[in-house]
DNA sequence: AATGAATGAGGATTCATTCAT
DNA sequence: GATGAATGAATCCTCATTCAT
């Protein structure tokens, strides 16, 4: 086992291990006890890594963040100019961000950004980049871009919370309510 | 004081004091301590009269979602029938329940959905109601009220989550989405 | 309901309940509360009558003796001379103290002397009883009149302790078990 | 102050101050904080180590148990064949079973047995290991050897039960009455 | 780098008891 | 005679965090 360069090794597991224990417990009442033990350390490594619970999360939160950056991305990069805000709609319901337990631990995270100032930025971050996004997809097809925006991207997070609670309606169709949306919003 | 029939009124003041509290701190890490001391009782008396924790927290989500309820039925009853479906969209956004501390009560109670199966129960059946209100009220305007009810619905708790995290675009413009999006769906 | 003489009749029904708790709880863990709701009664008319928890358990331990007293002075009544030892092992035995709830609720109260000086002392009052009668009666016919009665009063708490643990080997065969013992202890 | 190990030296210590805690209070009712303070460390630790109250007590009962079955086989092992019996006999009231305080904790823990199914398990065990001893110890001397180690067995009981409630005549005696009976279940 | 050891602070819950009516 | 109301004190248990190794 190597002694250098476990840092970035140890951090990432902590971060897997939290989102993976938030969300199947659907709380941020998980421990750091949980959370190291999934993570294959002590609890005490866990501080030393991160100095605390708060972080733990915050980092765990980051990371959701930037893997959704990466899906819409990635999406955007290979659709055609005219289809870009469909694009980021397939990208917030792909596989990786619409799995229960991601969608789970995403909407936990929500509940922390009441509470705690750091992960409302963060949120806050997420939605300006989102409907900057949006906006600048729709520009080309939407009536009012803005307007636009602000609804689809306020229609995702419903869809989102949906999912969070099991409803039945909410994984197979989410896709489909956004972009039926997104048409009447683009319908000339 | 009165000495006989305190019941229900220790009953409203917990309810009352945990909405209250849920709301300002914004997560449903509020003790029994802080709720009975808001209320005005000991920890002892809270449960005393709720049984425990859970069930003072069921107690205060189901007096939002009665309360919740009521605010839509009277906004129904004055609307002219063509016009319901924006009556029920106004109840939604009406200050009673758009103020931002019932939002963080409310968003808070969706956290516990997550985990405890009655709150998931609860807010089951305020979406049904929701959405069966929604569609009845669709049915004369609306192309498709079945996806149009599912699509506002959805529009609805998107926009409140915005509220609860104190977007700044959330509280006064929600209705303003909400009814962009109604037209859309009910044009032509 | 009669307004006067309603003391003795709760005083009895408090007495009733205690043993039959104690005896199904099997330890003194049981609370005022349980006792003065099978008793039919508030917890503060529990209280108005007995003053306080330890003088419940008091007072039931006192009828448990004083039945077990009957019993063996009815027993005794219509024994003959010589058969008054076995006429007392009987009386021990008898359905009514040997039955399941009445001989958890004795071993209990066993516990409670050694920390409540004045079940203590109804302890030891039992104990002189019990081996004062067994004294008399086996003067006749035992050896050494003392020791046998020590040792079959401590033979019969003995035998009590295993059918408070549910032994299978102690209801049935308990009688048979001190009546061998006293046979020999009068041999010759 | 070693750092590393602790753990059987905590459980030991915690195991030793319930037995001491218990036997002194005469009761279940001692709290994990006092069993706790008086092996030198905080409640916290002692829930770490042991999970839980009962499990605190139950390893407790093992240990008085377990001393118990030592103190038998090492009486057994010096025995010449014919005075086995008694040899089991004296173990069972040898100083470190027949201390006050051992016998105390030895009588709650019995009480222990009515509620909770695993010190009812051990001390099934315990009861087993006593009579088959006792059978085959008396298996060349007494007529009947069944009858007489279930008649032995309680009468050692009923005679510790005098020894905990502090029978100024039991103590002593107690090998006494036992040997006697004895005797006289192996008198031809 | 890693962890076992250790704890203080806090939280839910219970309960005997008191009091006013 | 009877009870609902009310509580303080206590108890079990949890957990984030620190520290020595």
């Amino acid at each position: 086992m190597p002694k250098l360069g476990m840092e970035p090794i140890r951090r990432a597991a902590l971060v897997k291990a939290t989102i993976a224990e938030v969300g199947d417990v659907g709380s941020l009442q998980v421990t750091v006890g949980q959370i190291a033990r999934r993570a294959g350390m002590s609890t005490a490594l866990a501080h030393h890594y991160f100095g605390g619970k708060d972080q733990i999360f915050l980092a765990a939160m980051r990371h959701i963040l930037s893997e959704f950056k990466a899906e819409v991305l990635a999406e955007l990069a290979q659709a055609k100019p005219d289809a870009r805000a469909e694009a980021i709609i397939r990208a917030c319901f792909a596989q990786s961000c619409f799995a229960p337990r991601a969608i789970s631990a995403w909407m936990t995270f929500y509940v922390m950004a009441q509470t705690n100032s750091e992960a409302l930025r963060l949120w806050r971050l997420y939605q300006c980049r989102l409907r900057s996004n949006l906006c600048h997809a729709l520009r080309p097809v939407a009536r009012d871009p803005k307007v636009a925006a602000a609804v689809l991207s306020a229609l995702i997070d419903g869809l989102y919370l949906r999912a969070a609670l099991n409803d039945p309606e909410a994984g197979e169709v989410a896709t489909q309510r956004a972009l039926t949306v997104l048409h009447l919003l683009c319908d000339r």
